[in-house]
DNA sequence: TGTTAGTTGCAACTCAGTCGCAACTGAAAT
DNA sequence: ATTTCAGTTGCGACTGAGTTGCAACTAACA
């Protein structure tokens, strides 16, 4: 797991207040979870944590926070190659971009952190004359363990 | 669009019948709107289309159908950074993967060949031990008539 | 031409995500 | 402290994508 964990909890709390946007117990809620999160929680998962927080957090306030955070582009969201279902998974955007790998046999999820990833997206703007603000890669194989028994 | 042409239409139902895929009326009406789609059709899209050369395909054998392309790594299913909506868009596989481009702003979607991108899987493959099969590569950004207006 | 496994249309369903609205509340001004 | 009000919330109803069970159909092959 290359993620470095260098900033402390309650810092997407703080870049909320940053931009000045209004601080609600369900966010506060919403916001814990995401914050302590393992990793790679769907909507109807973050809704249960939160629920546990505030009870009184519903279903669309989570959607409009994910949303929210997704526009200032503290989170990101991804689909895992819809390993399990159609939804949506999220996750705190920290550091550096990351791949996803979802294994096609086990489902496992890895991450990798690459510099060539990084060439890739600069390439991208100098020959595509292209902004580059959210990317997405998203790989599904075969992990290490997988690939042995197929 | 640095896409070659190299096969010829028929193509898809060619490896259909290779796999030994029975091969139905509503089935070639579908495959030849894949093989004819200038570009990323949704599955109600294909649908309408579909019903134009064949009244009788239903939504369900769309779907059905969609499922079975993907599966034999015919065609590739993309989100296109959920521009419009949550749905998924499909496009024939042919040649090399390539990037898709979103811009944020205009809404056109660009599509890039790089080396880079294949020696990063590459690297994958490589680095962490992990046989790749399906990549996605979505990119949201502002393109170049965008950029200068934001 | 008969046989049958695979496929289809249909209708009913599930589930993620959205929306309109009245009630509520955080935070800034008094 | 109290007032004020734009921004936020819960609720319930809704939308739209995608799935499923089943009886009827059909492609493919003997």
């Amino acid at each position: 797991m290359p993620l470095p964990q260098t900033e402390a909890p309650g810092r997407l709390q703080a870049h909320c207040a940053e931009r000045g946007i209004r601080m609600t117990q369900q966010r506060r809620a919403i916001l814990s979870v995401m914050e302590t999160a393992s990793k790679h929680l769907d909507a109807s998962q973050i809704l249960r944590k939160a629920k546990k927080l505030d009870p009184s957090v519903d279903r669309s306030t989570v959607y409009r926070t994910l949303r929210l955070l997704k526009r200032q582009g503290l989170i990101d969201e991804l689909d895992l190659m819809h390993l399990k279902g159609e939804g949506h998974y999220y996750e705190r955007k920290l550091g550096r971009d990351h791949i996803h790998m979802a294994c096609l046999r086990c489902g496992k999820i890895a991450e990798f952190v690459s510099d060539e990833f990084e060439k890739l997206k600069q390439q991208v703007e100098r020959d595509c004359r292209f902004r580059v603000l959210i990317s997405r890669l998203e790989i599904g194989g075969y992990c290490g363990a997988c690939r042995g028994a197929h």
